[in-house]
Order: structure tokens, then sequence, then C-alpha cells
DNA sequence: TCTTGACCCTCACCCGGCGTCATAGCCTAT
DNA sequence: ATAGGCTATGACGCCGGGTGAGGGTCAAGA
């Protein structure tokens, strides 16, 4: 009599978990060879083998009813099936390249808007285009990769409580300077809510002034951003805009 | 008063279904302008603009739970947002080229052991490397592609129930050459399946003579065939392969 | 012998992104 | 009035399981 295992010794050994198991029990695809009296599966090598061959289809993408079909019948055109399936994947490989390509062309548009915010707006005479360049550098050097690797992974790990709080406070802040709207973008009021924004946005990523003016720049080239803020009141986002320039000129100005 | 669209309208606009616009209202991800007293759904023109962002997103991947974060608050790191998402299709796309790799090698093997079936086992000295080139090359472009191809399709709209007959068909013709082992392979009776099984393979692929000896080799050079002969009896696989190799060489003879 | 803790079972709901009915109400044209 | 084309809601189905709930079983130690 050949050796047999539970459930758990035929995951432990092959890494999928229990109910795995029992999932492809259910379905036909992988009976266990005897049932105990107590319903308990106990499963052989052959079992095992065909465990591993189920695996090896299921790295390949395979569907479970794919796989079944091959293992039961090989004969019903493995190496046809083995054809098709490849045919698909290159498929989906051409559909995440061009996926890829489009993400990073409209990165590249939005990076593209901001660096012509403070480019020909003309609103920045005293940075020229090296400067400029200089100061890309240094946020790239300057703002320690591991921090900012880090802040990316608590971004990640945020509840969905937190993210909820978050987006909440940053409502409660837009909303305070839809109602200041009234006074100047300079104006005291208006200026204790942007330096809460600032504090708001650094919850994301370091900001540093010249970084806070691009992303107001961003708030009225951007039609997402722009969007976002009309929906609170018209025109908050070019008040946004004329407010944070301030605020980092002022009060930012590293 | 702007345009008021219904539904069919928005659908067919969008190019999306009903119920889709249906499931985007549950969810929040999509609320109609307005709704008539009798609950007709009714978009406006900025639903229509935000559903053509929505539909960018979907294009780019990203889930209806993303899309909403972004759509609701871009601020909240909407370029952050896209340089994430970069980085699982990346990990895909990487994905699906090993997959890929991984069937050719699959196929590759696969072709080896018929290649080394045809070659190394000294079964065909009339047969030099360069008739068996020729013979691929023949293979290739003598079975008129179309025809080819035309069997591939069928086989692809066959229906589950045609797929489970031609399935038990085989099953029938192994079963009764199980029962024949007795025999020796050139029998009358055996030569009978055999040329049923010849003409059930041709179900799926023309199948002349040297292919069909090809094939009765892998049946015993590779586990997939050999693991599912010897299910029904046996040492079947390697009765099967020689009868296979009688009945090309004095019935098929091409 | 009794208890503990690890293991096992089945049943059943959950996710995403809708497709696909079923059943019924509404609107318009003939 | 009747047909047909639109609309609504609600519920189940798909795939590949995850994640319990609620209860039974087994071996080892006190």
């Amino acid at each position: 009599m050949s050796k047999q295992y539970s459930v758990k010794q035929v995951a432990d050994l092959s890494g999928i978990t229990v109910r795995t198991l029992h999932h492809y029990d259910k379905i036909g695809l992988l009976k266990p060879a005897k049932r105990s009296q107590k319903k308990y599966r106990y499963y052989d090598e052959d079992n095992l083998l065909r465990l591993q061959q189920i695996l090896f289809y299921r790295e390949l993408d395979f569907s479970l009813e794919q796989t079944r079909a091959i293992l039961d019948d090989p004969v019903f055109d493995f190496v046809k099936a083995l054809q098709t399936h490849r045919e698909s994947l290159l498929q989906r490989h051409k559909r995440m390249k061009q996926l890829i390509q489009t993400v990073d062309q409209t990165l590249e548009k939005i990076e593209g808007d901001r660096t012509m915010a403070l480019k020909d707006k003309d609103l920045y005479k005293g940075f020229d285009q090296e400067k400029i360049d200089r100061w890309n550098k240094e946020v790239d050097e300057k703002y320690d990769p591991e921090k900012v690797a880090e802040s990316r992974r608590n971004i990640g790990k945020m509840s969905k409580d937190q993210f909820k709080d978050i987006q909440k406070q940053g409502d409660v802040i837009t909303e305070a300077l839809g109602q200041l709207m009234d006074k100047g973008a300079d104006a005291p009021e208006v200026q204790e809510q942007i330096k809460l924004h600032h504090a708001w946005i650094e919850n994301f990523y370091v900001c540093p002034a010249e970084m806070y003016k691009g992303l107001g720049q961003l708030y009225i080239e951007n039609p997402e951003f722009t969007a976002f803020y009309e929906k609170f009141k018209p025109d908050l986002a070019a008040f946004m805009c004329e407010a944070m320039g301030y605020f980092a000129d002022n009060v930012l100005k590293d």
C-alpha cells in the first residue's frame, strides 16, 4: 500500500492552500484517492503527480477547465492547446506593452504640463532653464530615495479608514478655501489654510517650494485637477494656484 | 438647460452596455444627473465627460475602485497612482514574457521528443535527416494552410457536447485496444481499431504516415501521453505505438 | 481519563465586472 | 387596443479561490 497524505500535508508539500484542494475536489479536477469513514481526504502518489501537472498548467495561466481537459485527455490536442494558449499569451503581452506606453505618455504629458507651467508662463523670471534642471536633479538626489520609497510604502499600507480620513481632511481644507475666495490670495486667513494644505500634501510626498508652485500650476493646467476644484467653487483652482504661489514664495522659499 | 441622454443613448454613444451604466450607478462611480419620476436615468454632458475619463482608466486596466479614487480626488496622488500602476503593468508584462518562453520550451521539448523518436531510435533507417527535413517542409506546404486553419477554427467552435462526444469516441477506441492486447499488434482486429484511431485523430489534424508514427513514439516518450494510456491498461502505450507503426507502414505508407 | 490544541469536515457568503435572464412598468405609433 | 421598443429592479452566474462559522476527530500530555 502506497503512502497517503492528508490535505494539510499535501498543501504544505505543494505550497497551495487546503481550501484550494477542497475546491479542486469539488470541481472534479483532483479527487483524493480515498475518503475515510469520517470523510477525511487522503491523497496518494498519483494524486501528487497529477497535482504537479495541474500546478504546471496553472503556472502557465491555463484555466482549471483547460487544465482538466488536457490532463484527462492529452491526446485531445495537447500541442495545439499549447499553441493556442501561446497565442493568447502573446496577445496579452502586446496589450501590456501598449498599456505601459499609454501610461508613459500620460505621465509625460502631465510632466510636460508642469514644466510648461514653469517655463512658458513667465512667472518665474528669476529661474532660467538651467536652474530648473538643476532643481529637478536636486529633488531626485536630495530627497533621500529611501525616504521617498518609504513614504510610498506607507501609502500602500494605509488602511481604507486612514485613506478616507485623509481624504476628508483634504476636503475640509478645500471647502474652507472655497469660503475664503472673497479675500485676496495673500490674506492671512487664506494663507493659514494654504499652510494646512501644504502640510496635507506632505502626507504624500516631500513638497518643497518649487514643487508646490508646480502643483499649483498643475491645478489650472490639468483638466482632472481643475474639474475637481471647480466642483467646490467656480475659479477655485485659479485662486488656489495664486495662494499656493504666494505661500511658496513667502513662507517656504527654499 | 443642457442636453440630457437616456441610458440607451449614452450606451450607444460610448460603446458600453446599459447594464454597465446600471452597474456604475449602483456602485456610485457614475450617477446620472437626473432621475425622472419613473426612475428613468438621464445623463448630462458632465456625466459624459466623467464617463470618458472612466473609460480611459478602464482602458489602462485600472480597477473601478482605483478609478473612483482618482476621479473623486485627483490630488490624492494622481501621478503616483499612475506610476504605481505602471509598475504593476510592467510586472505582468514580464510575467507574460516568461510564460510564453516556458510554453515555447515545452513545445520545443515535445517537438524534440518527436524528432528524437524519428532520428535516434533507428527505426527509420530508410530516411536520412535530409528526407525528414524535406518531409517537415512538405507537411507545412502541402497541407493547405487554409484547411489547417479551418480545422483549427472548427475545433475552436466545437460545442461542449461535440467535444464530449469526440472524447467518448476516443475512449471507446482506446478501451477496445486495451481489450485486444493479447493479440499481436498486427492482428486484423487490432488493425481495425487502429484504423478507427487514425480516423479519429484526423478529426483534429491531417495526419499522414510519418506523423502518425511520430505520434505513436510520442505516446511512449512523453509522460503525459504515457500516463494517459497506462490508466486504461499497463503497457497500452507501447502496444499502441507498435500497432500504429505497423498501420502507418502497411496501410498509410504515404 | 480528561483536556488541550491541532487538525479535519461542510456550508455558505465574499470579491470584480459585469452578462444574462425574469418580471414588470412606460411610451409611442398604428 | 395592441405591438414593439424602451425602461426599471432584482437576482443568479462566472472564475479561482479567501475567509469565516460551526462542529467533529485525533494524538499527546497531565
